[in-house]
DNA sequence: CGCAGATAGTTGCAAATGCAACGATATGCT
DNA sequence: AGCATATCGTTGCATTTGCAACTATCTGCG
């Protein structure tokens, strides 16, 4: 344990460093094989989770917490490698959803065991169970509030 | 506690989204003062704290891990700002040292209490004393794997 | 000493980002 | 119904990013 005075700043700090780090090195490892980058995975990982497999623009970038303008693009990517699609809104005129496609399921299925190998060896192997659900728990909690607190 | 099965994948997943609301919500308040962004004050701050307040380009861009093309521009534009200025190292006739300016320790200085205020608001805030100190030395024994393995 | 190979930092380039502005549609108020 | 206002997603633009290539310098080995 650590027996700094200013615990939750080093926190802060230490969180910084560790998803930059993390980041970096598993970003090189998948770049390293065949497979798309990581932000292709997110999408396509919330879609999966999603009812039906689809989601509204905005409430997708919301998820993967980036610019609607950036989706667009995103999405736009992923739809040229027909991993997803867009199809018009039945509610809505203006909008659309971001459908998975069988290929798109394919492709998350075929990112998530190099992925998950990448997170066990730069992450899950160093740190233990009590550990991760307190850092699961406690970052929760300030997502959760800042979720909450001034809408984006 | 969570009693998900797979904590730590979990873990890694709120890690991840933890990062990007709140360094977009801590972002988005710090551009609206007239301050500079979060990575200038990462330079400063490393820079402060180095011994004679001056590093080597290639150890400060290891040490906010940024890729050196991107830290050569950065550089560029606080020392525009005369923030930092370039010395020519007397040990290797490649290199630069770069050095805190008293300007730019001046603008840590003043950057410091909002950036702390976000913090403190989005991020300490919610969580306790002990997951503080949890957070800091798990997620510090990740980096500290991390870099030391493959050198980046 | 002298040359091969590594390393420091910069630059060209292509890609990705967010903001602001835009057209299109939805919603609310009278 | 009719008009003001908000929201959806896209696009133009300026900025930032990393990779690869480049020059300059250092290091080690014959």
């Amino acid at each position: 344990m650590t027996k700094d005075k200013d615990s939750k700043g080093h926190a802060w700090a230490v969180l910084l460093s560790a998803h930059a780090t993390l980041i970096d090195k598993i970003g090189t490892a998948l770049a390293g094989t065949k497979l798309p980058p990581l932000d292709w995975y997110d999408v396509l990982w919330e879609l999966e989770k999603a009812e039906g497999g689809k989601l509204r623009m905005h409430e997708l970038a919301r998820r993967i917490v980036l610019s609607r303008s950036s989706l667009t693009r995103l999405a736009d990517r992923l739809e040229s490698a027909r991993l997803i699609e867009r199809v018009d809104s039945p509610d809505d005129g203006r909008g659309y959803h971001c459908a998975i496609t069988r290929a798109g399921r394919a492709m998350r299925s075929k990112m998530w065991p190099v992925y998950k190998a990448e997170i066990e060896h730069h992450f899950s192997r160093h740190i233990t169970l009590d550990e991760a659900r307190t850092i699961g728990d406690a970052l929760a909690r300030a997502v959760k509030a800042a979720r909450d607190s001034a809408p984006s």
